[in-house]
DNA sequence: CTGGGGAAGGGGCCC
DNA sequence: AGGGCCCCTTCCCCA
C-alpha cells in the first residue's frame, strides 16, 4: 500500500493537469524533476481492487463470519483496519508479517456488519441501514477502524460524553484491537505446531469498552510475530486491572510516544483508506486542547463530501459537537464563528470552516468532469464549467465583451467610465482596480515619485524620505519598509503595538512564521498523532506556500483577513495623507 | 510598470 | 446548522 500513496506534488496546485492521460506539457522543476500528478489515481486503484475483490482476483484473505464468506485482500484489509495491520505485521514494514493467514472467522462481527466495513474499506464509502448502524460501530471497534467507529458514534448521537471520555473510549479501542492481536498472537506461539498451511483464525473480539488494556508507552505494538497463523478462538477478554488502567492512562494520555507509536502504522498505509482512517483514529487528544473552540469540523467535512467517496452526512456534526465541548462539559456548538485550528482564523459563517480547511489540507473534492481539473469549493467548480459551456453570464453594456465573473465586469466597467476611484496617497496616481493600487503602493514606482519631491523640515533625511521621527525609526528595515509603503502591510500585531512595534518586519516575519508553524504542529499533535504522521506535509506545504509567498516579498506576516489588512491599510493611507496634508499646509 | 484575466479564499444571504 | 450561491478582495500571471 506504501506504493500506493498518492505524491503530493508541488506542481498540483499550479500546473492544470489533463488528468486522464497525464500528458502535460511541463516545465522541469528546480532540480530537473517533474511532479505529475494523477489525483484519480488512487480513486481508480481502490476501485479496481474492489473489481477484484468482487470476482475473488488476487484475494489471499478470507473473512468469515457466522457462515458468510468474505474473499477479500490482506493489504487492503491492513491498510484500513488497525486490528489486521497490527496482525499481519503491517506496521514494522511489512516483511512476512503474519502472512500465513488466509482465512479469519469473525464471528463478532455480524456478516451485514462485516460486508457494510468491507464495502467501506474498498469503496471509503459505509452504506448501512440504520438499523445496523450499531454492529457496524461495533465492528469498527473491534476491526480498529476509528473513522468508521466515530461516524457510527456520531449517528447514533453518542457524543454526551465528554471530550475526555470519548479520547478514552477512542484509546480503549485501539487497545482493544490491540489486544485482540496480541491474545492472537500468544494464542499462536502455543499452538503452532496444530495448524496447517491454511489457517483459520477465529477471534473472541471482546466488547470496546468493557476493559481498556494498556497501550504499552514505550512500545504499545508487540510485533506481531510473522508466524502468527493458527486457528482457534482467543479468550475472552477480562477488565482491566488497576495496574492496567493506571497503566493506560499514564500511557495514552502521559506518553504521546505511544500514540506516536499508533501513529506510525498509519504512515505504513498510504492512498485513500489510510487517509480517511487516519483522520478518524487521529481525533483523539494526546495533548491539552490549545483552545476551546476548536472544532472538529474539518476532520470529515473537509474530507467528508465532494465526490462523496467519503464518509459524509452527520459525522461532521457530531465531530464538531465534540470539538467544541469545553472543559466544563458538554456544550453544542452553537456559535457561527469558528476557529480553524491550524492558523487560528476566525472563520464566520456556518459551515465555512470545512471549506477554509481544505486551504490548509490541499484537499480538492470538486472535479470537473470534462477536464479533470480540481476545485477546492464547488461554487469554483460551477464557474469552471463555464468554460467548457462558453457560458459568460456578465455581458458588458457598451462592448461585446461578456465575462465569467461579475467583478470582471465590474473592473471591465470601470474601464468604460473611465473611473479610476483608486488613488495612491503618496503620489496620487489613479487606478481602476484597488489590488492594482495596492501592487503599486507594494512597488517602488510611487517611491521615485515621491523621492523627486523632497519633504520640507528637519524630519528629512537626505534623499529626501522622511526619516520617521515621529514614528521612530531607529530601524533600518522599518525605515526602509515605509519606504516602500510596506508599513501598510506589517503585521496587525506590529502595528497595533503588540510585541514590540520596533522590531523589524523581517525579524517579526520570521517570528510569526515560525509560531505558525510551530502552532500548526501543535494542532496536528491535537488532532492526533496519526494525522500527523499521516499527512503532515499537507499542513506544512500549506505553510512552506505560505512562507514561499512572503519570501518572495509578498507582505511579510500580512494577516490573512482582507478586512484587516483594508482596515491597516485604511489607518496607513490616513496617516500618510494626513501627513502629507500636514506638510502641504507647511 | 501597468492593464487585464483568472484563481483562491472569505463573508453574507438564503434555503 | 449545513450547504449552495453569490459577491467581494486579494493575489498571481501574462501581455
Amino acid at each position: 500500500m506504501e506504493a500506493m500513496r498518492q505524491p503530493l506534488p508541488r506542481l498540483q496546485l499550479t500546473v492544470p493537469m489533463p488528468i486522464k492521460t497525464g500528458k502535460v506539457a511541463m516545465s522541469p522543476g528546480e532540480d530537473g524533476l517533474i511532479g505529475i500528478p494523477f489525483p484519480e489515481h488512487s480513486n481508480e486503484l481502490l476501485s479496481r481492487l474492489n473489481d477484484q475483490r468482487r470476482t475473488g482476483l488476487l484475494c489471499d484473505l478470507t473473512l468469515t463470519s457466522r457462515g458468510a464468506r468474505y474473499p477479500t485482500h490482506r493489504s487492503v484489509m491492513a491498510a484500513v483496519s488497525l486490528y489486521f495491520r497490527r496482525l499481519f505485521g503491517a506496521e514494522e514494514g511489512g516483511g512476512e508479517g503474519g502472512g500465513g493467514f488466509s482465512v479469519c472467522q469473525l464471528d463478532c462481527v455480524a456478516p451485514d456488519a462485516l460486508d457494510a466495513l468491507l464495502d467501506f474499506a474498498y469503496t471509503a464509502t459505509l452504506t448501512i441501514p440504520s438499523s445496523g448502524m450499531r454492529d457496524v460501530l461495533r465492528g469498527a471497534q473491534l476491526l480498529g477502524i476509528q473513522c468508521v467507529a466515530d461516524a457510527c458514534r456520531d449517528i447514533l448521537g453518542e457524543t454526551a460524553e465528554a471530550e475526555g471520555e470519548t479520547a478514552e473510549e477512542q484509546r480503549a479501542q485501539h487497545t482493544t484491537t490491540e489486544r485482540m492481536v496480541e491474545a492472537q498472537q500468544a494464542v499462536e506461539k502455543g499452538s503452532r505446531r496444530k495448524t496447517d498451511r491454511k489457517k483459520v483464525k477465529k477471534v473472541g473480539l471482546p466488547h470496546i469498552n468493557s476493559s481498556p488494556l494498556t497501550l504499552l508507552p514505550a512500545s504499545p505494538f508487540s510485533h506481531p510475530s510473522p508466524a502468527s497463523d493458527s486457528l482457534r478462538s482467543l479468550p475472552s477478554t477480562q477488565p482491566p486491572s488497576p495496574e492496567q488502567e493506571e497503566h493506560l492512562k499514564s500511557g495514552v494520555n502521559g506518553d504521546p510516544k505511544g500514540i506516536r507509536e499508533v501513529g506510525r502504522g498509519a504512515t505504513v498505509n498510504g492512498g485513500l483508506l489510510h487517509w480517511l482512517q487516519d483522520r478518524r483514529i487521529a481525533h483523539q487528544p494526546p495533548v491539552p486542547p490549545l483552545n476551546d473552540k476548536l472544532s472538529e469540523e474539518d476532520d470529515m467535512e473537509g474530507f467528508g463530501d465532494g465526490d462523496g467517496k467519503y464518509l459524509h452526512t452527520s459525522i461532521p456534526t457530531s465531530v464538531a459537537e465534540r470539538g467544541a465541548v469545553g472543559v466544563g462539559g458538554r456544550k453544542r456548538k452553537s456559535q457561527t464563528p469558528q476557529q480553524c485550528p491550524v492558523c487560528q482564523k476566525i472563520i464566520h459563517g456556518a459551515g465555512k470552516l470545512p471549506r477554509h480547511m481544505r486551504t490548509h489540507t490541499g484537499e480538492k473534492p470538486f472535479q470537473c468532469s470534462t477536464c479533470g481539473v480540481r476545485f477546492t469549493r464547488n461554487d469554483k467548480l460551477k464557474i469552471h464549467m463555464r468554460k467548457h459551456t462558453g457560458e459568460r453570464p456578465y455581458p458588458c453594456t457598451h462592448c461585446p465583451a461578456r465575462f465569467l465573473h461579475s467583478y470582471d465586469l465590474k473592473n471591465h466597467l470601470s474601464l468604460h467610465s473611465g473611473a479610476r476611484p483608486f488613488e495612491c496617497p503618496l503620489c496620487h496616481k489613479a487606478f481602476a482596480r484597488e489590488d492594482h493600487l495596492q501592487r503599486h503602493r507594494k512597488g517602488h514606482s510611487c517611491l521615485e515619485l515621491r523621492t523627486r519631491r523632497p519633504r520640507r523640515g528637519p524630519e528629512l533625511v537626505e534623499d529626501g524620505r522622511e526619516d520617521g521621527g515621529r514614528r521612530g525609526l531607529s530601524n533600518p528595515l522599518e525605515a526602509l519598509s515605509l519606504q516602500a509603503h510596506s508599513s501598510a502591510f506589517l503585521p496587525r500585531t506590529v502595528l497595533d503595538g503588540g510585541g514590540g512595534s520596533t522590531a523589524s518586519p523581517a525579524l517579526l516575519f520570521t517570528g510569526d512564521m515560525e509560531s505558525e508553524r510551530s502552532f500548526a504542529l501543535q494542532a496536528l499533535a491535537q488532532l492526533g498523532p496519526q494525522r500527523l504522521a499521516g499527512y503532515p506535509e499537507l499542513f506544512l506545504r500549506g505553510l512552506e506556500m505560505r512562507g514561499g509567498r512572503e519570501a518572495e516579498g509578498e507582505d511579510p506576516g500580512r494577516p490573512h483577513s482582507p478586512p484587516r489588512q483594508r482596515d491597516q491599510w485604511a489607518d496607513e493611507g490616513e496617516e500618510e495623507i494626513g501627513e502629507e496634508e500636514a506638510e502641504e499646509e507647511e
